[in-house]
DNA sequence: TCACTTGTAAATGGATACATTTTTTCGTTA
DNA sequence: TAACGAAAAAATGTATCCATTTACAAGTGA
């Protein structure tokens, strides 16, 4: 279980992205130094460096004496982050890969059989982000894990919005159960170029997918 | 030219990542809050916020109540870094190569020509820096441009160690001349496939030379 | 009616003072 | 002598208060 931080910014930099993850703050909500410290019983100092917290997490944006935003992506810039995803998650899970073991594969597997069941959309995209984090679960952490763990922060907005889109459609997530197998099995044969191969695939298939919907995505 | 910021805690992030990226501070040296603000006139609030901004930049690392120090690499995370650029760099490098024009390659070739010739240690490695950066000048900004632009900063210091270790000893450099030639013919020829394979090839060769040098490195 | 100005409110930036935590020092003891 | 522990010193974390900047709105003029 994660422990809660003795030091104030810490803990309200956790509560904020939990937020901001959760979907209860959107993408362009303004944050008010004032009202988050009067919500968390401390000063503002604390605040302050609660959002310069998330600012390195990409997930707040600030102006210097206008203030702080939640983060929000145009369009092109979404696509912009899966397209580097698409070039080094492969990398990742190339590294990944020796050091996952068969128990790691049935998890793998437990959790793709969850997700070709499931109904509701958060679960979906919550399955789906344990699964893939799960193949890259052999790495010790490092920049690589940092930079793809922000990527995954910064656009689980407009997954969580593509999702409830497209929800009842069918359109798209047939292929995404395909792939998810396709690429544990090549994981399961202990096959990375295969798998590096099948993993930008989806990571590619994906971006298409979203950038069929811009309604999802602000409008500047 | 680049204007001063109003802003207290911006000026001294500025000073510092100067300080920090010139040499003058070295990785895993202390940065003691009191000091800085004694050193800049000022309390120690917008030091704290200095310091966040430039752990968003990567250059500092914080641990609560503890400290602030300057960043430093293992040779395993330095490597770690080139290996990413080694993947996205040669994207951005794409994604600019429609942009540029004549003058750029001119001013490309003028560069390389300074670097053939230059003497000093801390001038080549500017303008190996300069050289790259303007062939991905045809790319507005974006997060693929901030990641690398970290990535760089992050590791200017070793490449720095480096240069002055194999300084005279010839070995290693005529490569990065004769790298340097291929990539900007690639680029003037409009050849995408054949200037990203020329890059990676490059962002690799250099990394593999790094890591016969481990002396460069913290050893921890 | 529209553009511009100005004043006021509100929000952010920063200084000082204090609280808390960590580190260091120094004395004690086995 | 080495190890343990307590007290002092130093550094970081936070609250409060004030300064400065920005945003909004009302008012004035053409």
């Amino acid at each position: 279980m994660t422990q809660e931080s003795a030091v104030a910014s810490h803990r309200i930099a956790d509560r904020l992205r939990a937020q901001i993850l959760g979907g209860e703050l959107a993408p362009g909500e303004r944050i008010r130094q004032e009202e988050l410290a009067d919500e968390f019983g401390a000063s503002r100092i604390p605040v302050r460096e609660a959002l310069r917290i998330l600012v390195t997490d990409g997930l707040v944006t600030m102006v210097s004496n206008q203030g702080a935003w939640v983060s929000s992506l145009t369009m092109e810039e979404c696509a912009e982050q899966y397209s580097i995803r698409e070039r080094i998650e492969p990398l990742l899970l190339r590294q990944s890969m020796p050091a996952l073991t068969a128990d790691t594969f049935a998890q793998l597997d437990e959790l793709l059989t969850q997700m070709e069941s499931v109904a509701e959309v958060g679960e979906f995209i919550a399955l789906d982000r344990r699964f893939h984090e799960l193949t890259y679960s052999g790495c010790p952490t490092g920049t690589l894990a940092d930079i793809i763990t922000q990527l995954w922060n910064t656009t689980q907005h407009y997954r969580r919005v593509y999702s409830e889109l497209v929800r009842g459609t069918g359109s798209g997530l047939d292929m995404t159960h395909l792939e998810h197998r396709l690429l544990l099995d090549a994981i399961r044969r202990n096959d990375p170029d295969d798998a590096e191969r099948i993993l930008a695939g989806h990571i590619r298939r994906t971006r298409l997918e979203l950038e069929k919907h811009p309604e999802v995505f602000a409008t500047t």
